[in-house]
DNA sequence: CCACTTTGTGTAGAAAATACACGAAGTGGC
DNA sequence: GCCACTTCGTGTATTTTCTACACAAAGTGG
C-alpha cells in the first residue's frame, strides 16, 4: 500500500490453550526469556508474518510453542489498547485451542523447562494483558460449550460418560444429575458406542463412547442444534 | 518497538451498521469515490490510528460516515486474508453496531448521497470481503439476540410489543405466537409500560414500552440469564 | 470372599412450551 | 353517526421437557 504513509502497529497472536483431563481445566503458559517481562509467565504468543492469516499464525505459535497440530481453535478477539506492550503499538488478535490433556504431555512440557499446564483456577501473575485475555477466553468457553459441540475436543477420542459429565461440571462449575445428563446425551445421538471398556480401574468398568462427526454434520444440516 | 524489523500490516476497522424499522432488517452502505472498487458499494470503515483502540476507531467510523453517536456496537471478527484489498497488506478488525432506524435518517442517508440503508435482503454486491463480513454479522447478531437482550437497541426507545415481536421474527427468520411472546416477555420484567400509547394509527393503539436497563442490571447481579 | 467404588438404569411430579379465538378500541370513509 | 376495517389484549388445556431421586450389578484389591 504505497499511497498509505501512516504508522503501523505490530499485529501479534495470543492463544489461550485449554486441556483439560480429571483433576480440571488448564491453560497452557510460557515463561518470557526475554524483556518485557522476562521470567514472568505468558500465554504463547508470536508476531503475524507477511503473508500469513491470522489464522495461520496461531497454527504456527500452537505448533512450535505447544507441538500442538490439528487441535481445534478459533478467533477469540482483538486487544488493542494501546499501552498494552510497553515496547510499543501492538495489537493481539487472541485465539483459543482446545486439546485433550494427557500425562504424556504434561510431563513432556515439564521437561521443555519454560512452558506448563496450569489449573485456571491457579493462574499466576502474567506478563502483559494476558489475565485478561483468558479471562475472555473462560467466558467465551463456558458460553460456547453450551451452544455447540466443543467440548469433546477437550477430551481424549474415546471417554466415558462420566469424563463427560465432569468436563461440563468444571467448565459450568456446576454439578449435573447423571441420569438426566445421560438421558440427554443420548437424545441427541451425537455419541457412538465404542463397545470398547475402560482399563484398569478398581471398579466397574465404564463403556467408552466416541462423538459422531459425520452424524453431528448431517443432523446440522436437518436444522438440529446442540444444546445443553 | 524499535527492535522490530519486519513488514507491518496496515490496520483498519469496518463496521456492519444494523438498522431496523418495520420494513426489516437494513445495512447502512457508503458508496467508495476513490479506487480501488470506486462506485462501488462498501461497509463503512476506517483506518486505526496511533494511540487509538479499534473501538475507538468504531465510533469515530460510526460519528463520521454514518452521523451516528452512542450508539451500541461490539467487535465481531477481525479479517486478515492476505488477499483481501489489492493495496496491500490489510487487517480489518470488523466491529457491528445497532440502532432504531427512523424515517428522517433514511432521508438523511439520502441526502449525503453517496451512501444509503440496504436491506439485508437485497444486498449489492460488495467491495472487498465486505460481504462475508455483513455474513458473519448477521450470524452473529441472530445468535446473540437470543441470549442477550441487544435486540432493543434496534428499536426506538418507546416500542410496542408487535414492533418487538416483529424485530425477532425478522432477525430469527421465524414466526411466533403473540401471546406467548408477551408472556415470555412480561414473564422477565424487563419492560416498564410507560402508559402512553401509539398515536396516528387506525385501529387500536398498542401501549408503549420501554426497556428497563436498571432491572437488567439488577437481575444480571442475581443469576438471571435473558433467553429468547 | 469381602469391602469398596463406580456403573447403569426408570418413574413420578413440576415446570415450561405450545396451540389456539374473540370481544374491545380506535380510525376512515361514507 | 355509523359501519367497515384493522390491530390490541387476554386465558386455558395439552404436550413436552426438566427435575429429583435409589439400588442392584460389575469389577479390583487386600
Amino acid at each position: 500500500m504505497p499511497t498509505y504513509k501512516y504508522p503501523r502497529p505490530v499485529v501479534a497472536v495470543d492463544c489461550v490453550v485449554f486441556g483439560w483431563n480429571e483433576s480440571g481445566l488448564h491453560v497452557l503458559l510460557v515463561k518470557r526469556e526475554k524483556d518485557p517481562f522476562a521470567g514472568k509467565w505468558s500465554l504463547p504468543g508470536g508476531f503475524v508474518k507477511e503473508n500469513e492469516k491470522t489464522g495461520e499464525t496461531a497454527e504456527r505459535v500452537l505448533k512450535t510453542k505447544g507441538g500442538l497440530k490439528n487441535v481445534f481453535f478459533e478467533q477469540l478477539y482483538t486487544f488493542s489498547n494501546t499501552d498494552r506492550d510497553p515496547r510499543g503499538w501492538i495489537i493481539s488478535v487472541a485465539h483459543y485451542a482446545l486439546v485433550g490433556l494427557t500425562t504424556e504431555m504434561q510431563e513432556q512440557q515439564k521437561e521443555t523447562a519454560g512452558s506448563d499446564w496450569v489449573h485456571v483456577h491457579a493462574l499466576p501473575r502474567l506478563a502483559f494483558d494476558h489475565r485478561e485475555i483468558i479471562d475472555t477466553a473462560v467466558v467465551r468457553l463456558k458460553n460456547k460449550v453450551r451452544y455447540a459441540p466443543i467440548g469433546f475436543e477437550l477430551l481424549p477420542d474415546k471417554f466415558t460418560m462420566r469424563q463427560l459429565q465432569q468436563l461440563y461440571e468444571d467448565i459450568l462449575d456446576t454439578t449435573i444429575d447423571k441420569r438426566n445428563f445421560q438421558k440427554k446425551l443420548a437424545g441427541m445421538k451425537l455419541l457412538r458406542a465404542t463397545g470398547q471398556k475402560q482399563q484398569g480401574v478398581a471398579h466397574k468398568p465404564a463403556q467408552l463412547f466416541c462423538f459422531d462427526d459425520k452424524k453431528y454434520k448431517e443432523l446440522g444440516k436437518k436444522g438440529f442444534h446442540f444444546e445443553l
